[in-house]
DNA sequence: AATAATATTGTTACAATATAACATAACTCT
DNA sequence: AGAGTTATGTTATATTGTAACAATATTATT
């Protein structure tokens, strides 16, 4: 994400939690900042380093809490194959996207795509199962790296 | 899975293996018999838990190492969001399943729905991306725990 | 059968990810 | 100003997974 990208984003998010009257606090921002700055899934203690070279006390649970609070507001995706944590392409409520990850240069292409939602849903349906939430995540190799590395 | 049915499963692997001309030595037998006997999805660290109670110098590597066997073969899935193993249900090549999850008795069902593979190859087509590995885990809760359980 | 090559297991140590628990500080509301 | 709630600081530890290298067993080759 480039410079101006990335200050709408955080201005947007700053905007969302006024709305909804949670605290995009200095160190909440900070976190969404560097996982939102690097463009790609991070890990935890990745995240945990950058936020120490401006917070040189920060800790595990510093990170962890804010990735908490920027996941509850849907600001941040976990990704479960990864264990790496994204910002996320459209943060309104409720949604929880469908990843396309790229084994080669490890990007990741988050989709909200409808007929993958419905087919979830039917299959639930179907086995009378009440979905709460779905992880769909497609490991492969996107595009770019196709056309670019051979 | 009752005996039988622990039998059943433990003997069609013993033949697939067989018929791979792969190696399911007694370890790794082991390994899936616990997997399998449990009917849920189960840790790692608990699967070396049981193991150490036939084998007590068994150690990480043991199990993990058994774990890649097992799931190169099919014979177990690793659940991404739980980070636990499950046995197959129907392991033959190539597939990988989808997973309904109960958050609420912890027992899983695996699935293998044409009409979600289509839609995830449908919508990696469309953004120029190459499929390897599909996830898909989906949390809720299952027919049976909204009888019982109110 | 003896040897070489390969695959599997043993063993120790450690890396990476995440949480528990409790103290302190800050903010919000009356 | 004080009580209640939310957020942060801090230390320690739990959980999941791997690296690295030695020893053993299996398979293939002579």
């Amino acid at each position: 994400m480039n410079s101006k990208k990335l200050a709408e984003f955080l201005e947007y998010a700053a905007s969302l939690c006024e709305t909804r009257e949670v605290r995009l606090t200095p160190q909440r921002l900070e976190v969404l900042s560097i996982i939102a700055a690097s463009g790609k899934p991070v890990g935890a203690y990745e995240i945990l380093q950058k936020l120490q070279q401006e917070r040189p006390n920060a800790a595990p649970p510093t990170v962890y809490r804010a990735l908490d609070f920027l996941q509850e507001q849907g600001l941040v995706h976990r990704l479960a194959s990864l264990q790496a944590y994204l910002a996320c392409n459209h943060p309104h409520d409720e949604h929880q996207g469908q990843f396309l990850i790229c084994s080669d240069c490890g990007r990741v292409r988050e989709m909200e795509d409808g007929a993958i939602h419905t087919s979830l849903c039917k299959a639930a349906d179907k086995a009378g199962f009440d979905m709460d939430d779905e992880i769909v995540e497609i490991l492969g190799r996107c595009g770019e790296c196709k056309r670019v590395r051979s």
